[in-house]
DNA sequence: GTGAAAGCGCTAACAT
DNA sequence: ATGTTAGCGCTTTCAC
């Protein structure tokens, strides 16, 4: 800056102006400084236009989720991003891989950089350890799950009613053996979806049989494990609900020809869906819809909103596509 | 941080001190440093550290990807994460939607935070930009594509060797019309890809028919569409060569039932390509592989190799399933 | 309209 | 082993 200065005859005082587009610079010093910074490839350094600017602001937002590799958190972190581009922010994308050590390290590194916001995926376990940056300015919007102990705006979905209605699809077509394939148990998502499980089998007068709950699943590997050991079984559920996309297609490659017989649905879309046969019927989210709407209210709060802390309930869809609608036992008797 | 000193009752010098782990402060005063720490959450500033540190490092890389929702992107993403997570780093994410203004606004905005240093898939034209960044001592890593005009580490994929063997497995199972589904032609990938198609088939004396070759192809929907265009020409080819992941779902979302007569091979590997019917067989990148190169050059770069500019080519494998083997007219013919 | 001086939170270099 | 001073690159404030 100061070699600008020098190089348009000016002070340093006016390149900042200039740089900062502030009024009550001639023309003629203005463009003189323009062609100095040009000739130069001077660029403003922001670490230093942030530490002494009254706002705040760094411009650039943390983002925290379990997996980006995950093409539904890739999809989410892509609506994030777009909305961060429109106002000139950055991304700063972290994962946390539900370990609770990484995440409080990334969230620490992210705050360090004097982050002006985060969007978490809280990962099992307390967010109280948040609220401290947040005593320091910070602003926090959770998605895809609420922060536990902490009072912040979060973008959800219903996991349990949905889940509870697609499990309800399985049973009304004669299905009572419906095996559950979850997430660890400590996950609010995996939780509620059990939850929604167990529910539409109560309200039939059913539980399910010990066997056929499988929680603890992680990987699409360990979900056709489970699926083959619950085809192994003497008495095999007749149905699975897989708790997410991953064991979803995990699910898929173990059931193999018996797709054709075992029902199922999976919570999440993904790409194929359609094509594998039978087509699969899945309870989808929308997860840019998801990231938008946190990123809208991340930047909201950074605005300046400081209305009392909101939770925004997305919609699902139940979409069928075959896979949910192969019969059950009780209505292939009477068929 | 001249709060905790005064609280401490020392100088914000020896607050620096302990924070940054120096030697030479007594463990008594350590000890009451770290407890004024705590009581009041102080956490350092790192970007008034960074300014003012001799190592220019501000601990901080940026990743530019042509769209990180793409699972191809995002898995590299992962990757790279992954290996600055072991060194404390930090990663901005930046989506360029293969725009060239999007990508230079993005690199400025990377470099007036003063990463150091870029993990770029460079965009369609000239990356003679990123000179002046690297001149100012920015390091760059292209990844996937190399740069225009630019000397450049870069980890790429032989896509025209690779292509051209897929074509050749084509040709070699008996079919001579091959169909080749490309992305804009003003991308290197697609570039390539297209150069081994053409070679292939010039081996055996062969060169396309105009209608067989769509490039341009920018989405699954768009290659849902060149494919039925493709099967609804009065003398259709009987295999297809689809140039990435989102082509090859598309193309078998056209497909349909007639995906057991027409032979295809996509580039790209994808979750469930051996799940649908028949198997989709693919040239498989190993997406995670690329992403970790390309950090662990950057990184070495950062940490002072100076040495000549190097391309790391990796391996691709071609995983046969089945879709690519399914016979062509001259073979069918004579069996 | 412009520039000089002070200071953001921190660390380097030198005191002591 | 500790504190003092200066200054990173920038913006604020307040003179002119």
């Amino acid at each position: 800056m100061k070699d600008v200065a020098r190089a348009a005859g000016v002070s340093h005082m006016t390149v900042s102006r200039v740089v900062n587009g502030d009024t009550g610079v001639t023309q003629e010093r203005a463009a003189r400084v323009e062609q100095a910074i040009k000739e130069l490839g001077y660029q403003r350094n922001d670490l230093a236009h942030h530490l002494r600017s009254k706002r705040p602001s760094t411009g650039t937002i943390g983002l925290l989720v379990d997996d980006i590799a995950n093409p539904f958190y890739s999809a989410l972190a892509r609506a994030v991003e777009d909305e961060a581009h429109q106002r000139d922010d950055l991304v700063l994308v972290g994962s946390t891989n539900d370990d609770p050590r990484r995440e409080q390290e990334v969230v620490a590194a992210f705050c360090a950089r004097r982050v002006d916001g985060l969007i978490v995926v809280p990962v099992a376990g307390s967010q109280r350890f948040l609220a401290t940056q947040m005593a320091l300015g910070t602003k926090v919007v959770c998605v895809d799950r609420p922060a536990d102990g902490l009072e912040v705006d979060a973008v959800l979905v219903d996991n349990r009613t949905s889940t509870e209605s697609a499990v309800r699809h399985l049973l009304e077509r004669g299905h009572c053996r419906i095996a559950y394939l979850g997430d660890r148990q400590d996950i609010w998502t995996a939780q509620e979806r059990y939850a929604g499980y167990l529910a539409a089998l109560a309200a039939r007068g059913l539980r399910p049989a010990p066997a056929d709950v499988r929680h603890g699943v992680r990987s699409t590997a360990q979900a056709a494990a489970a699926v083959r050991e619950l085809l192994a079984l003497p008495d095999p559920p007749t149905a699975i609900f897989s708790g997410n996309n991953l064991m979803t297609i995990g699910a898929l490659g173990a059931l193999g020809d018996d797709g054709a017989k075992v029902a199922l649905i999976g919570f999440d879309d993904f790409p194929l869906a359609e094509r594998v046969s039978p087509a699969v019927t899945v309870v989808a989210q929308d997860p840019m819809g998801l990231g938008a709407n946190a990123a809208a209210l991340l930047f909201s709060r950074i605005d300046g909103d400081r209305s009392p802390a909101q939770t925004v309930v997305m919609r699902t869809r139940l979409v069928l596509r075959g896979s949910g609608e192969i019969p059950g036992p009780s209505l292939a008797r009477s068929a």
